[in-house]
DNA sequence: GTTTGTTTACCTATCAGTAGGTAGACATGC
DNA sequence: GCATGTCTACCTACTGATAGGTAAACAAAC
C-alpha cells in the first residue's frame, strides 16, 4: 500500500478512537514510520487529512451499501444496511467516524464538518431509496440516529448487546 | 454565584460543544475572568474538573428527571423524559454532555469515562422504572440511543426537524 | 548510454503558539 | 496569624506548520 494510503488508514483509525482535536501529526507519523513533516508532504493542512479521511471512509461505507441495495425485500435491506454499522462497530472495535466528527461538529474546519455532513445525507437518501416500497418504517433520520446513538452507547458502556437491542427493535418496525 | 461554579458553568459548555480534549484551562478562564493558575487552584488537573462537570450534570438532569417521573401514564412519563433532552438540544444549542464524552470515552481520564458510564446506567435505570407498567416499549438502551444519536444527527445537520422525527418514533411506541 | 533536468518522497531543524501544570508573591477577611 | 483565593511568572511537552536539503527515480537530449 502507498505511504497516502497508509496515512489515510492510520488517521481513520485514530480519528474514530480519539477525536479530531485529539489527532496529531505525529502519532501519525509514528504509526506509519516516517516523519511529520512526510505526513505534511501527503496532506499539507489538517484539514486536508480530514476531508481526505472522511471522503475515503464514505467511499467504504457505499461501496458495502450498494451490495446491500440488492436484498430483495426492505428488511433484508435494513439488515444489510446495519450490518454495514454491526461490522465498523464489531470488527473495527470503534464507533462511526462520522458519529465521533458529528460529536465535534462545531469545532471542526468548515471542510471536514461539511464532508461529514455529505456523509449523513448520503445515507438518508441511501435509506429513502432501500425502503422506498416498506408499507410502515422508520423515517430515515431515526434509522441513522438510533444506529449512531447504539454505537456510541455500545462503545461507551462496552456492550454489544445494546447495539443489538437497537438492530432488533429496528427490524421488527419495517414491513 | 461562586467562581468554582462559574466554572463548571464555562467548562460544560465548552465540554459539549468543543469535546475534552479541546477544551483548555485558559480558554476556561478567560471565559469567567480570571489566570490559568486560578483555575487549576479550584480543580487542580484536568481530569477533576472532568468529573466534577460530569458529576454536575447528572445532578441537574436527574433534578429534572425527577419532576417527569410524577407523571401519570408511562407515555407522559417518557414525554419528560425526551423532553429533558429537547431543552438541552434547542434551549442550551448544544448535544448531551455524555454523548460528546461518549464518542470520546477511549481517550479519556478513567474517572471521567466512569462518570460517563454513570449517567448513563443511571438513565437506563430511570427509564426501566418509568416504563415499568407499559405493555410494549422499547428497552431503556434503544430510548436512550435514539435520542443521543437524534442529538448528534440534529447537531450535526443542523435539523431540529431530525431530533423530532426521532422524538415522535419514540413516542408513538409506548403503550 | 550517459549526461541533464525534474519530480517524488522523504529527511532534519526550527518556528510560534498553546497545552497542562507548578511555585511563590500578594491581597483579603476571619 | 492564618486560611482563602487570586495573581505573576515560569516550566516542560507538544501542536500544526514551514524552510531547506537530499537521495533516488524517471524522462529527455545528445
Amino acid at each position: 500500500m502507498s505511504m497516502h494510503d497508509r496515512i489515510l488508514e492510520a488517521a481513520e483509525a485514530r480519528l474514530r478512537s480519539d477525536g479530531y482535536g485529539a489527532v496529531s501529526f505525529r502519532d501519525l507519523a509514528n504509526d506509519v514510520g516516517v516523519k511529520s513533516a512526510s505526513v505534511h508532504y501527503h496532506f499539507p493542512r489538517k484539514e486536508d487529512l480530514g476531508v481526505a479521511v472522511v471522503a475515503a471512509y464514505t467511499d467504504k461505507v457505499f461501496a458495502a451499501l450498494d451490495l446491500a441495495m440488492h436484498a430483495t425485500t426492505p428488511q433484508d435491506r435494513l439488515a444489510g444496511y446495519i450490518g454495514v454499522f454491526r461490522h465498523a462497530l464489531v470488527q473495527e472495535n470503534a464507533i462511526c467516524l462520522c458519529a465521533m466528527l458529528g460529536a465535534e461538529a462545531r469545532g471542526l474546519p468548515a471542510p471536514v464538518a461539511d464532508a461529514v455532513r455529505v456523509f449523513f445525507q448520503a445515507n438518508i437518501d441511501w435509506l429513502d431509496e432501500a425502503l422506498a416500497d416498506a408499507a410502515d418504517k422508520p423515517k430515515s433520520p431515526e434509522i441513522i440516529a438510533a444506529l449512531e446513538g447504539a454505537m456510541l452507547l455500545a462503545n461507551t458502556m462496552d456492550s454489544i448487546a445494546m447495539f443489538e437491542d437497537v438492530a432488533s427493535g429496528l427490524l421488527s418496525r419495517v414491513e
